[in-house]
RNA sequence: GGGGAGGUUCCAGAGUGGUUAAAUGGGGCAGACUGUAAAUCUGUUGGCUACGCCUUCGGAGGUUCGAAUCCUUCCCUCCCCA
């Protein structure tokens, strides 16, 4: 993996880069649909590429390893295989669920004891098990297993579990690198920053991530709840420290607006949920702000979904008929928003790459972000 | 013609003297959703000059301190047998 950074934005932080992969170029900044049972729901492959513009999207450790698990996805010869995704590919490490999924689990230094969501099978994952894993699934990049921790949480936790995620780190580097791909195309590991919202933390968790010296970093532990205010107060105090020619990723973010204002404090690779899971609860989010297509107020409308929008389900099907097709609880319904919610994230960060590379990025995110929090 | 069941708030359907503006489900309306246990979850759903009042359980009348619940009568559905 290499990383090109193509530009600087003068104003502030944000620059446009590429990040070079055995499955092809990624552009960044990137948004990186989220796909983790080996699918990003409610969309074929070739709308993610052709409609969508995706580059890179995401698949999830925990949830593969039970379903279809590792044996399926060696025979297959990985992920890429199995789903058809021949660009790059991302793999959480599981870290994630250690939080979501807390109530299930039982932690000590050795790693995590799970019990299955799917049929309450114990199972073990250590950051060994884990770069095992996701060398079957192949991804591009893979994530250092770590703790997320929730939010709020107490100082001393949050130093004990950040101080535990960095010895899960040294142990996730020593096996990966004493291991290889099993398919014969590199992977890299990107290791990730804890320490909650605790400015010291934060730091010192920066600076050890930094001194691994991996391809790329990812801050993670945010937007779990904190206010948004806090999450970039921490994306910048990290993104300050991390190296300045690596990719950064921060897990898990977020709302356009936090998107673009992460692209200005240098972040380069986002992931999130809510384009995709908002889209099947009814909620479209477009360059003038946010439209929740359950309402009344969209029954007799049928003006384009989206007349700035840039896939095709943007300008054929009206918002009188999105609507219909929630309220009957159509499958189309989610399958349309899916798709134009995934276009305009991607066309979020596509425009803030031109904006960059002319110098007019800090002015038109700002108002940007005034728009894209707006309920229409 | 004979026998039987039933009419409840938008719908289905509980409730059979007071704690019932009326369970529950659906529908409607609105909200939440940030490295996905999510095509999920939550709230709300008679009216109003509202922390109190008014109108509602097929219609009318009656019993009672009090009726969706009991009585009389009328109207209307559905099922079975001829």
């Amino acid at each position: 993996m290499q990383f090109n950074i193509h530009h600087h934005d003068t104003g502030s932080k944000a620059r446009i880069g590429t990040i070079k992969t055995d499955h092809g170029d990624i552009k960044t900044p990137v948004f990186m649909p989220v796909g983790t049972a080996g699918t990003v729901k409610a969309i074929h492959n070739k709308d993610l590429k052709e409609q969508v513009n995706a580059r890179i999207i995401l698949g999830n450790t925990y949830h593969l390893y039970l379903r279809p698990g590792t044996e399926i996805l060696k025979k297959v010869g990985g992920l890429h295989k199995f789903n058809a995704w021949d660009k790059p590919l991302l793999t959480d490490s599981g870290g994630y669920q250690v939080y979501s999924l807390a109530h299930r689990r039982k932690m000590n230094e050795e790693g995590v004891v799970f019990q299955s969501h799917i049929d309450g099978s114990r199972h073990k994952f250590s950051p060994e098990i884990v770069m095992d894993i996701q060398r079957a699934i192949g991804g591009d990049i893979i994530m250092a297993f770590d703790e997320c921790t929730p939010y709020p949480c107490e100082y001393d936790y949050a130093q004990r579990s950040m101080e535990m995620t960095h010895r899960w780190l040294t142990r996730c580097c020593n096996h990966f690198d004493n291991t290889n791909g099993l398919y014969g195309y590199s992977q890299s590991l990107f290791p990730i920053v804890q320490g909650s919202t605790y400015k010291d933390l934060r730091i010192q968790s920066a600076e050890y991530i930094a001194s691994c010296d991996r391809e790329g970093n990812a801050i993670g532990g945010l937007s779990v709840g904190e206010p948004a205010e806090m999450m970039y107060e921490m994306t910048e105090l990290v993104c300050n420290i991390l190296p300045v020619d690596k990719p950064r990723y921060l897990m898990g973010v977020g709302t356009p607006a936090n998107i673009l204002e992460s692209i200005a404090l240098g972040v380069d690779m986002f992931d999130c949920v809510m384009p995709t899971r908002n889209a099947r609860n009814g909620m479209i989010f477009t360059s003038e702000g946010i439209l929740n297509m359950r309402n009344r107020k969209w029954i007799d409308d049928f003006s384009p979904i989206d007349p700035n929008g840039t896939t095709f389900v943007d300008s054929i099907y009206s918002k009188a008929y999105l609507r219909h097709l929630f309220a009957a609880g159509e499958m189309l319904g989610p399958i349309i928003a899916t798709m134009h919610n995934l276009g305009f994230y991607l066309w979020l960060v596509d425009e803030a790459a031109n904006h960059i590379a002319n110098n007019t990025f800090m002015d038109w995110k700002n108002i940007m972000v005034k728009k894209l929090g707006q309920r229409l």
